[in-house]
DNA sequence: CTCCTATCCTGCGAGC
DNA sequence: TGCTCGCAGGATAGGA
């Protein structure tokens, strides 16, 4: 589950790793597909490109190349690092100069692994639709972003995970944040007051800020390009503690499944009495009406 | 246009 | 012990 912390610290890990000139003799993929994979041609005239520097675009790694840009996703299980034997699920092998295999590992296959020529990245719809980066460009235009999310019906929880308004929080740091700024995860996006914003918006930044100190959270499969855990995971208040006392006041985190994804909250540092009845609020009344 | 749901995929852990 | 089942979730296509 690597989100914008997780992708900042394989960037980095390679970054450190791909130190000095580089060429790409020749990329290897495994016959299984990715959910992004790039064209046999682009493959062919890659080789002897050589890497230029990498960047993280949102949650997405891009390794700059001459012509091309070698972009990766790690979707949410995917990892890179310099191996020699074969293992199962190694997708991507690219094999540069200096002897060394680049490998990209991905039991689940959510992950992307592409070529863009250059002339066709500003175009590209992964790229073209998103929204700030908290950790990039840290300062925004408030009134502008509050504008564009005053008629949103969706929850909070789902608008600050949609990549079309803010960039590499999901569903991990959108539990945590939401909980620093006191804010319950089902409150409607055009409740929203401004003092709410201002503190969400910090708290976003605060909490990727001091996940990417901690090397990232580690659940599970997420290593960092060298192949160490992070230790962020140490540090939630919320995510995957249901039933357990709060960290602050004691009462017992509740959890539940909004727009699919689990949610963790504290019922009275983030209470939801203060939420209006809304048409969300109906609309979730019918459906548990049905289901019963 | 916006909103919302289903889909992709494998490993793991709970329950029997 | 060994099996089945449900869940984990980022991005996106397509339906309402």
């Amino acid at each position: 589950m690597p989100e914008l912390p997780e992708v900042e610290i394989v960037k980095l890990g390679l970054e450190a790793l791909l130190k000095g000139s580089h060429q790409i003799l020749k990329i290897e993929m495994s016959s299984k597909k990715l959910r992004r994979f790039p064209s046999l041609k682009n493959l062919a005239q890659v080789k002897g490109e050589e890497i230029k520097g990498l960047k993280r675009v949102a949650k997405y790694i891009l390794f700059e190349l001459e012509n091309f840009y070698m972009i990766s996703h790690l979707g949410m299980t995917g990892s890179w690092r310099f191996l020699e034997e074969k293992r199962t699920h190694d997708h991507v092998r690219v094999f540069l100069d200096d002897g060394r295999v680049l490998v990209y590992h991905d039991p689940r296959r959510f992950g992307q692994f592409d070529l863009i020529g250059k002339k066709l990245f500003a175009q590209d719809k992964r790229f073209l639709h998103l929204g700030f980066d908290p950790v990039l460009e840290p300062e925004i235009d408030l009134n502008a972003f509050i504008e564009k999310m005053k008629n949103k019906s969706c929850t909070i929880k789902s608008s600050i995970m949609d990549q079309k308004n803010i960039v590499g929080v999901g569903n991990i740091y959108a539990n945590e944040a939401l909980f620093r700024a006191q804010i319950h995860p089902k409150t409607p996006t055009h409740q929203m007051k401004l003092k709410q914003w201002k503190t969400l918006i910090i708290e976003i930044k605060n909490v990727l800020f001091e996940a990417i100190q901690a090397g990232g959270s580690t659940i599970s499969d997420f290593r960092q390009a060298g192949g160490s855990q992070g230790y962020f995971q140490n540090h939630f208040f919320v995510y995957g503690r249901e039933n357990q006392l709060c960290r602050k006041c004691r009462s017992v985190i509740e959890s539940q499944p909004i727009v699919g994804r689990s949610s963790f909250w504290c019922p009275s540092c983030q209470p939801y009495s203060k939420i209006k009845k809304t048409k969300a609020r109906r609309r979730e009344k019918s459906i548990r009406k049905k289901t019963t």
